[in-house]
DNA sequence: GCAGCTAACTTAGCAAGCTAACTTAGCCAA
DNA sequence: TTGGCTAAGTTAGCTTGCTAAGTTAGCTGC
């Protein structure tokens, strides 16, 4: 079959992504995209749309439409920046915080129990995993792009 | 910041995919989802839709649209299968084999200089891959799913 | 004090995932 | 020969990526 790389990269995330929808879909009623996305804005502190966008992975007209549909589900505050310019603040909700903390850990335990069973050292791969995202950041900014 | 294994993977996939799409546009005027679908195509040799899905990692409504897409393309060949049954032969067609292989080894060489400068084993990263994959497979086939 | 610039965001429309529900083709048992 | 079963594929409708193009807010120089 000669499965490389890249395509093995492309198909495990795509299972893992789709195994981690359907949980939480099922368990804590919000698709996997949208828990990143709260995840990320409780992590980054009142960030704007554009670093939000940055740290996902996605572009700029993602998370608008992102940000709009959570703020509509109460989970998320959108408010202008106090500071001036053309900018949102994101910030959790009581609602969107409690939602993020219900689910916090246990996806990184399941992931890991997968892990587990293969035999790969987890601390090695997720160590390679964050190079090689760091690494490509890095180049693709070089590329100037 | 404190990112994770899952996240790091699920946004690294999608910068490389996202990057790939955009090579295969630029220079070869296809996307990089159709350009799998037809590899596999290759790989597989006249498998049905259903086994497509499954090398793909994505559900058969995904395959059945893009088979029509790259059928409507000129790219596959998509015929009852001749033992009966409710199946269809897929096969490249001479300018699908033609297309898949002026790209062939191009994004391997590629993603080979991004783990080359971000000093990641190659072979290891991808033996370590490929193992997380066969048994995240096995766990979802186990649990029944 | 307004022209132009830059940064941040939005709108519109397309591509391609997904699930749920349906259809089609062959098989098998009564 | 028909009624149900299983496997494979399709249809419908939603979500969420994307790009291209447009808008909004503040800044800068004349």
């Amino acid at each position: 079959m000669e499965r490389n790389l890249s395509l093995n990269l492309h198909v495990l995330t795509a299972r893992l992504d789709r195994a981690a929808d359907r949980i939480l879909r099922a368990e804590h009623d919000i698709s996997y995209s949208r828990f990143l996305a709260l995840t990320l804005v409780g992590e980054l502190e009142a960030s704007t749309q554009r670093t939000l966008a940055e740290y996902l992975g996605v572009t700029e007209p993602s998370v608008s439409r992102m940000t709009g549909v959570l703020a509509a589900d109460g989970l998320l505050d959108v408010q202008p920046d106090p500071a001036g310019g053309n900018r949102r603040r994101l910030s959790l909700t009581d609602e969107g915080k409690r939602r993020v903390a219900s689910i916090r850990q246990e996806f990184e335990d399941r992931l890991a129990a997968v892990v587990a069973a293969s035999g790969v050292p987890y601390a090695e791969y997720a160590e390679h995993t964050a190079r090689l995202l760091t690494t490509f950041d890095r180049l693709e900014r070089e590329a100037g792009k």
